[in-house]
RNA sequence: GGAGGGAUUCCCGAGUUGGCCAAAGGGGGCAGACUGUAAAUCUGCUGGCGACGCCUUCAGAGGUUCGAAUCCUCUUCCCUCCA
């Protein structure tokens, strides 16, 4: 069961891993494992707070994909309830509470989407409501005992918050404490997260330590950078890929990634060895190698992992073609045009650009037009005024990546 | 409970001696140029309307005025200090 030695193990867990504490105790953690030949206890906890699932969702579960592999024992918990308080890390708002129907509905695709890569056989699945639905009034003040609120505000997130004048509602400050007693439920020897769950894991240690349990050790990834390079991957900065997009999108969008980034990408959703990043990144600065090559290299391997081999040689010809080539993709989505939208068989260039959802109002379809970004079968249209006749199977495309084929019926 | 500060367009944030405000600046987004690509860089646009004019926006509801994001009243929410 537990065939890998120390040193392997060691270097597959350390991989992407931005912060493991203590490190000692999980070396400790891991020689006690492969003595006794008894797999670790790893936790990761997750809230299903929205439906789908993007990159950064997926980094520390492809960590527990790799304690999986190795024979460890992995535990995923459902925070169904935790995800109606709301984990307030790294965040400069309340999160919206959720009711509890609202988050069961979320579960399913969750668990879904997360078992495209962990194994749902080796997996132990439970719900922390299993524990916190039961819990009495007193129960609740004894764990709340277990927190000053002097440690609650010395929180990055809270103190900024504090200080900016910024709202910070009670129940925020039971999240880290929920999370906490989660672990010592569990027992877990693990618990794996973003840095952002720093302070949440380390209230699981205090927990664990007071209900005489062996602390858990924390392995938290660095937090990954959305595809414009700067913030947090998220939903709301609309600067994220999703595992259930397209082979054609997540090519795509893992190509717009600055170059800064591809590093992080490669250590966090790739297998690629660390000793042939550095290589690469030597001969990138040699100009040995070019970067866009990496990058291909790069969207190809993560596309891969979502979709297999079939998808991401779908992606890759798709980009060659559409980006590099600046020729038609393979498909594009037809939009019916019916006879009441035509006048004489004419349309308008704003309408048509609205009727086809390439804008949202006429100033947009007129701007787009007005900067040459519209072209119909290849030829760009000038005239915001333009009306066009309308001919079944024509293409219309705005900008380098907007395509739709006009039908008439 | 008392005193004071605040709410502006997708976001942040100017503007508060009333007209020159569809509202500075930044971010984001979109488009163009360039190329190595949906990198980087540069440029332009960014409330709605078949549009050199008209319409609706500055927390909500009223009011003053020829004219209000700016002044007055009430309401809602947030913050600070005191208790």
């Amino acid at each position: 069961m537990m065939e890998a030695n120390l040193q392997t193990q060691w270097e597959v867990i350390t991989r992407g891993a931005e912060d493991i504490f203590p490190e000692a105790e999980l070396r400790s953690k891991l020689q006690t494992s492969l003595k006794e030949n008894k797999p670790l206890r790893v936790k990761l906890g997750v809230d299903p707070t929205g439906a789908d699932l993007h990159f950064g969702h997926i980094i520390p579960v492809l960590k527990m994909k790799q304690f999986q592999d190795l024979g460890h024992h992995c535990i995923l918990i459902i925070g169904d309830y935790t995800a109606m308080v709301g984990d307030p890390s790294g965040r400069n708002k309340t999160r919206p509470q959720l009711t509890h129907e609202q988050v069961m509905e979320n579960c399913r695709t969750y668990q879904e989407q997360v078992f495209t890569i962990l194994d749902p056989g080796k997996t132990e699945v439970v719900y922390n409501g299993d524990w916190f639905a039961d819990m009495g009034f007193v129960d609740v003040l004894a764990l709340l005992s277990k927190m000053t609120v002097a440690r609650m505000l010395e929180r990055e997130d809270f103190a900024k918050r504090y200080q900016a004048q910024l709202p910070i509602s009670l129940h925020e400050m039971v999240y880290p404490l929920m999370q906490g007693y989660d672990s010592a439920m569990i027992r877990a020897d693990v618990e794996l997260g973003g840095t952002d769950q720093k302070f949440n894991i380390l209230v699981g240690r205090d927990i664990q330590k007071d209900r005489g349990q062996e602390p858990q050790v924390g392995v938290c990834n660095p937090i990954l950078l959305g595809t414009d390079g700067g913030e947090k991957m998220g939903k709301s900065l609309n600067n994220y890929i999703g595992i259930n997009e397209s082979p054609e999108e997540m090519f795509g969008k893992t190509m717009s990634i600055p170059d800064t980034l591809m590093r992080m990408y490669f250590e966090l959703l790739t297998d690629v060895p660390m000793a042939e990043l550095d290589t690469l990144d030597k001969e990138m600065i040699a100009g040995q190698v070019h970067p866009m090559d990496v990058k291909k290299r790069l969207a190809k391997l993560v596309t891969h992992r979502f979709h297999g081999a079939p998808g991401a040689a779908l992606g890759e010809a798709h980009f060659a073609r559409v980006f590099s080539q600046k020729e038609l993709p393979e498909d594009i989505d037809e939009v019916f045009l019916k006879p009441e939208q035509l006048e004489n068989g004419r349309v308008w260039i704003a309408k048509l650009l609205r009727e086809i959802g390439f804008a949202t109002s006429g100033g947009e379809a007129r701007r787009l037009v007005t900067q040459g970004g519209v072209r119909i079968d290849g030829e760009t249209i000038t005239d915001p005024g333009f009306d066009w006749q309308a001919v079944d199977g024509a293409i219309v495309q705005v900008g380098k990546r907007r395509f739709a084929k006009i039908r008439l019926r």
